[in-house]
DNA sequence: CCTTTAATTAGAAATATGTCTAAATATCTA
DNA sequence: TAGATATTTAGACATATTTCTAATTAAAGG
């Protein structure tokens, strides 16, 4: 689990909005720049920052790269979240 | 809740650092700086970065700043991830 | 094959961030 | 009040981030 790379990616509002975005099922590159003013390269970037941090998966279908939340990943940034504020439970592993 | 400046401050792994060490009690400003190689002065900055997220809250004692872990937060960060992982709820206020 | 469409990579430019030293502010104590 | 200690603020500088346009890669379909 890339803890850096977590925090890292989900300091942007743009991917925070994308990591929503597919919250209602995979969508391709395409579809989700339609919901951006900026330009696909600057998505692509965003991309691979959500891709770095393995919040989102990718595979090609096509023409396209059909991108889907990696909703297992939620539970690291949780308990990430959670050490943060909580203090050292016992058992911890 | 600032959103934007929460992310923000998770994102610096100084910064996580600084909350975990309040986690175990409020500390001075100079107490945590011990805890780090780099000046006062950059650490006042990622305090003042802490407090605009009100993540941190700072109290005068004498010549000490004393800060400590604003917990009543993190149930707003804790619920800002689960917004970005899990579909929109029935009965969202 | 060649063209079109989808997306990423490369490279450049502007802005933001993290760090430093020096100076300023606040409090304590002799 | 003056000096010492604790901390923040100001200003500078290097690095990182975000965005762009142009070029590249990959697949589809005539």
């Amino acid at each position: 689990m890339k803890q850096q790379a977590i925090f890292k990616a989900l300091a942007d509002p743009s991917r925070r909005r994308i990591l929503k975005l597919l919250r209602g099922g995979s969508k391709t590159a395409g579809e989700l720049a339609d919901a951006f003013d900026f330009s696909a390269a600057s998505l692509s970037h965003h991309f691979a920052v959500l891709k770095a941090a393995e919040l989102v998966r990718t595979e090609r279908r096509g023409q396209y790269i059909v991108y889907s939340l990696n909703t297992s990943v939620f539970e690291d940034v949780s308990s990430l979240v959670m050490e943060l504020f909580t203090t050292r439970e016992v058992g911890k592993k």
